[in-house]
DNA sequence: ACTAAAACTAAGCATTTGCTTAGATATTAT
DNA sequence: ATAATATCTAAGCAAATGCTTAGTTTTAGT
């Protein structure tokens, strides 16, 4: 009845993803989308409706993407162990080449501003809080740790791994290593 | 023989500050500025020549008002509780009001981009290594320190402040006082 | 008072932004 | 084959960006 698309959506969301990631949300323009993706900004819209509905399904991938680490994290019964190798599988996960391109997510709370996206704001902060629920649950196998202290030292965490991603473009990997060993020394 | 400038370039300078502090150096546009310093556009060129120059003047006062804070630190013989107390004076100087606006270094290092000015760039690693230096020279009052200790504590502290830069504007003041106490913990 | 120069106002410039639309092209049920 | 319709290309839109310029106003030395 009618002429297919010459594209795969869940394809093009993948290179979407990767300039998200590079560059942030702001910074990634419609035009670079087009170039990325390899259609239309035609296609692009009716696709995804705006650069927002995007964005959105390239979080929902790169949350694919990640899902390996975090579910090893989940599964994970080695308490503040589990979570620092989540830490080192993180810093491989985001490394590009010799440059590392930090979390997308973390990237784009990193542009929090007064007029930031509510939409997105929202859907970075269920990434962070089921990331710092994975932390807490990591922390309360050690059960001499109440809900209160656990929950505090995964605000630390949820800190220090901000401070990497963006740390982790300005430092090399023995620094970064270096950076996680003390961070888990405090808890 | 001519006109007197009918503005004080510090005091434009102030107030373009607290709009960069705000917002970002990206996200500020040359209208915001030319609105909140309160005068025209051809005054701001003439002045300062481009966005760039007044953006680089404002780390400038920038500096001279976090001076009273870095300068303490500086003259600190307290080691880490003098970094700590650091911390501290830190987030009392960046709340206005009931928000937190992180640091006006910090807040433009986690825009770093591929792209980004490299003018900015170095000024912007300039003010960080120097306040990386601050916690070097503080760590090694602890003379049971040695060099290459204390050069990868300061990263660990810089990678934690650079968090606190975001983490300020999401979290709590208790939460944020909970997050340094644990920062300091094993130091 | 006159003149020269600096500083003002406000309009305008080229480029880039997110998004839309007009019209050509391909696909499929009949 | 035809007709219906989804998808493509490419041009275009208004708004916003950093920066400039034409032209007026103010000041100070003569």
């Amino acid at each position: 009845m009618a002429r297919k698309k010459q594209y795969n959506e869940e394809e093009v969301i993948e290179k979407a993803t990767g300039l998200f990631w590079r560059n942030g949300y702001e910074a990634t323009t419609v035009r670079m989308l087009e170039k990325e993706m390899g259609i239309n900004q035609f296609s692009i819209y009716s696709s995804f409706g705006n650069k927002q509905g995007v964005f959105l399904e390239s979080i929902n991938a790169y949350k694919k993407r990640i899902y390996d680490i975090t579910d090893k994290l989940a599964k994970s019964n080695n308490g503040k162990a589990g979570i620092k190798q989540y830490f080192y599988d993180f810093l491989e996960f985001a490394r590009d080449e010799d440059m590392n391109k930090g979390c997308l997510v973390t990237n784009t709370v990193n542009e929090i501003r007064d007029d930031t996206d509510p939409v997105i704001m929202e859907e970075l902060m269920k990434f962070a809080n089921e990331i710092k629920q994975l932390f807490i649950d990591n922390l309360l196998q050690d059960e001499s740790k109440t809900e209160e202290i656990a929950d505090g030292q995964a605000n630390y965490l949820m800190n220090c791994i901000l401070g990497l991603s963006v740390s982790s473009k300005v430092y090399d990997q023995s620094q970064l290593n270096s950076i996680i060993e003390i961070t888990f020394l405090n808890i």
